[in-house]
DNA sequence: CCTACCGATCGGTAGG
DNA sequence: CCTACCGATCGGTAGG
């Protein structure tokens, strides 16, 4: 939907919090009470803008690296589109679920409980990426799946951190390198 | 100050955008006009809030680890000060900073040039205490400290939302993890 | 989908 | 430091 998409590029600059019914119905148009009726409360539309970032991250990301298969090179075309931003970025203001979850870690409800639930998919996602690559024979089979799936995510959220605060695009490639010296000494001990 | 100290409680759980000079003068039991008086704008009261964060954040943190040789040790010690929080969390909302510098990324300003800087200070301070580990012995003389405060930053910050998003402390035991793991490679290529 | 409105709260000011 | 106030905006509702 038009008006989710406007939202979620607006919550990705300026965060969840910055939105506001009055300002997004002018930005697109309309009154405020036809928006939110459409939603009822501004808690399910801060839901729906989540869900919306969500479809949109899995067909900018994680649906292109499914065309490679399974495994290490599809671990790094999700790098690629993710971090790097292959084309255009996914969303203009840094990654939309690292500032979403910064911002509702301490705030339960319905909006923390989306987050929660599509950062567990996303961690599903890698871990389960990883393991085909064990599968491959690419990584020994004792890696520490967990612990990799942790510190891709943690590098990949500090890259973006970094260039969207001081525009220094330099954590893109800290964060490139340090995944591959890490991959590169675990697929060194396969042989 | 306690207005500051108070603030910054209330900071580091909700964000900084979380606080109105309207419930902080009522928590303080004054009027808002006398608490405004004393900053004279609402940015001035963010940027000496935020001051006074690494007020507190060198005291618990950094202050407790220069008791230890320079080096390793006391990079293990900033670790378990910051992360693990030995005493008491030093912010009982989470890192101050992680979630500061993700809200003022996309918003220039003085706030934001006052993270900025204090966000500088604490890299020069990791990378001088890895440029110490490198002098004495501890490290190759060859180590990539950028790369190895980068990674630092990531890992920590990471471990700190885990447990912020979702209470699961695995994050810290990862993050303390991950960065032995780093340091016991390289100090293993030393001998 | 709209106009018109509600009480609450925002940052900030006047004047003392 | 205070009381009293400003215009603007908030999320939400009434009624159509």
């Amino acid at each position: 939907m038009a008006i989710l998409d406007a939202a979620v590029d607006a919550a990705s600059e300026g965060g969840l919090e910055s939105l506001t019914i009055g300002r997004l119905s002018r930005q697109l148009g309309m009154s405020k009470a036809g928006l939110f009726t459409h939603f009822g409360s501004k808690e399910a539309l801060l839901v729906a803008i989540v869900r919306a970032a969500r479809d949109r991250f899995y067909a900018r990301v994680i649906e292109p690296a499914l065309a490679l298969p399974p495994g290490l090179s599809r671990l790094d075309a999700v790098f690629e589109h993710k971090v790097a931003g292959i084309h255009e970025p996914c969303f203009p203001g840094g990654c939309f679920f690292g500032k979403a979850a910064t911002e509702f870690e301490n705030r339960p409800g319905l909006v923390k409980d989306a987050i929660i639930e599509i950062v567990g998919e996303w961690v599903s996602f890698l871990t389960e990426t990883l393991e085909q690559a064990v599968v491959a024979g690419e990584l020994p089979a004792d890696t520490d799946i967990e612990l990799i799936a942790f510190e891709w995510r943690a590098l990949t959220q500090h890259a973006s951190r970094m260039i969207q605060l001081t525009g220094d695009p330099r954590g893109i490639e800290l964060a490139r390198r340090s995944i591959r010296a890490r991959l590169d000494a675990l697929r060194a001990s396969v042989d």
